[in-house]
RNA sequence: CGCGGGGUAGAGCAGCCUGGUAGCUCGUUUGGCUCAUAACCAAAAGGUCGUUAGUUCAAAUCUAACCCCCGCAACCA
């Protein structure tokens, strides 16, 4: 038995859950109760990022106090994890006063890797904010909000020297020390990382209120990224659990889930943290994509979102973890539609799946079969090394793949078998037959249990009871409209 | 020459590293079965593997050039 700490990337409050943070979730959940079914002692960590303009923004506009607009976003995401069955160990605000303390302690253990200059770029007065060199050509050198000129501004920062660490960095990622995966993005991030330039960790405290002060230097304030990847320690209660097993026990991460557009934060200034905290790296970092919506980004500006609740609704739980772990693969980007989702449920998960349960579930019941004990995960595990190897490299939409080949294995040995002629001729063999098709079945649900554990439980209970009954439908097709 | 990914049957994808009869899922058509949620099983149809040139006995697979799509480019998973 060993242990493992998962995280997950902490959401920034500013709106509500999206598809997005619910494949991070999921793939994390996926993994954490694969690691547990074996008998490991997992860690998972879930949370919410709450500092900033844009929020301190948000809830002036909301006409509410920060702490309750903060409080009130981050109960959305508790209840949304929740809601899809995800069972984290963890959930961390980082307006936690112990996080804020613990960062402060952070920031004073980095200095020596510290330094101030001025940052100097253009400005909009009536948006109190910097703007990038992009949006700058783009809008033609004036705001678009505020019909005003950008000016040239410059402001104190602090800075942390990257630089002092990309030799290191480097080879960690090279040689996999660092994982990260897949592996067509660490091309990407080696390329990145070389021209990386050190990174700004704080600002003004009159352009951004809502943080975590500076030690030492009240006039600035922590700036998101020191601020939001700390999380990963301060949830283990580092510094001060250092030398403790609280803290030692679990860190270095197993795996950190992040989306792939912050992967180069976390491929670049968080080893840089550690290492200037003299902790070591993470083991892997698995980047996933983005859900597409009609095979097109979906963004707020664009209009074009689709809320995950909404989706959850349609077929429930076990349809929505099914879709978006098999269907929306573990590392590219894919694509949703209504016409997809409703096909998977239809001919997968009531076809497939349903079907077969209550055609055996039938089978068995008018025969009077005995039940059948479900095997234990980590014997299945053993049976089943392919599944376990594509587990292991985290690629679960594959290991979800595999799983349904079983799954249309007993369907198809059904037919093969044909135990309702066996049973007539001669009934010995046709129980026989029925009993292994049972087994079968069982060993496909243990493999499914991380995936949908409902569904999972559900069927192992079916044919381990002491009477096998046929059951309502687990998943009733959906009336054609 | 900013960086990266991709272009293979109607759709979505695998195969490419380690060249040698082009494969999977969905959809379509036909047949089988009747235990089952009009479900299940089998078979068939359907592809100039983005374009061009090269290497080779042989290229989806290696090389080069080109065309097209899509992400990222410092703070939207």
């Amino acid at each position: 038995m060993s242990k493992k700490y998962l995280t997950t990337a902490i959401p920034y409050v500013n709106g509500t859950p999206h598809l997005g943070h619910a494949i991070d979730y999921l793939l994390a959940d996926v993994y954490s109760r694969y690691e547990s079914a074996l008998g490991n002692e997992v860690k998972f960590q879930t949370g919410t990022d709450e500092h900033g303009n844009k929020i301190f923004e948000k809830a002036k506009s909301a006409n509410l106090p920060v702490e309750e607009y903060t409080k009130t976003n981050s109960d959305l995401f508790r209840d949304f994890i929740k809601k899809l069955g995800v069972s984290p160990t963890d959930f961390i605000r980082t307006t936690d006063a112990a996080h804020k303390h613990r960062v402060q302690l952070i920031w004073q253990r980095l200095e020596q890797h510290i330094y101030a200059k001025d940052y100097e770029g253009w400005y909009c007065n009536g948006c109190e904010n910097f703007i990038t060199e992009k949006e700058y050509a783009d809008n033609n050198g004036v705001c678009p909000d505020h019909q005003t000129p950008y000016i040239k501004l410059s402001e104190k920062n602090y800075y942390l020297k990257i630089s002092d660490f990309k030799p290191k960095i480097k080879a960690a990622i090279e040689s996999d020390e660092l994982k990260i995966l897949p592996e067509f993005r660490k091309h990407e991030v080696l390329k990145l990382l070389a021209d990386s330039p050190d990174v700004s960790i704080s600002r003004p405290k009159k352009n951004l209120s809502w943080g975590i002060e500076v030690p030492g230097d009240p006039s600035q304030v922590i700036y998101v990224w020191l601020d939001a990847l700390s999380n990963y320690i301060t949830i283990l209660g580092y510094p001060e659990t250092e030398h403790s097993p609280e803290f030692t026990d679990f860190w270095p991460a197993a795996v950190q889930f992040v989306g792939k557009d912050i992967l180069r934060f976390h491929a670049i200034i968080w080893p840089a943290i550690l290492l200037a905290l003299n902790l070591p790296l993470p083991r892997v970092l698995h980047s996933h994509g983005h859900v597409l919506l009609n095979g097109a980004k979906m963004s707020k500006s664009l209009g074009n979102t689709i809320d995950p609740l909404e989706v959850l609704e349609k077929y429930g739980l076990p349809a929505f973890r099914y879709y978006f772990l098999r269907h929306i693969d573990t590392f590219a980007d894919s694509d949703f539609t209504w016409e997809k989702y409703d096909a998977a449920y239809n001919n997968e998960l009531a076809n497939d799946l349903g079907n077969l349960v209550q055609r055996l579930a039938t089978l068995c019941s008018k025969n009077s079969v005995a039940p059948v004990s479900a095997p234990s995960f980590p014997e299945v595990v053993i049976e089943n090394p392919d599944y376990s190897a594509l587990m292991e490299k985290l690629e679960f939409s594959n290991a979800f793949d595999y799983v349904w080949e079983k799954v249309k294995s007993v369907n198809k040995k059904i037919d093969d078998e044909k135990p309702w002629s066996l049973i007539k001729t001669d009934p010995a063999a046709g129980v026989a037959s029925l009993s292994s098709l049972v087994a079968s079945l069982l060993e496909a649900a243990v493999l499914l249990s991380p995936f949908l554990p409902e569904t999972s439980e559900k069927i192992i209970k079916i044919f381990t009871a002491e009477k096998i009954v046929a059951p309502e439908p687990l998943f009733p097709k959906a009336l054609k409209a």
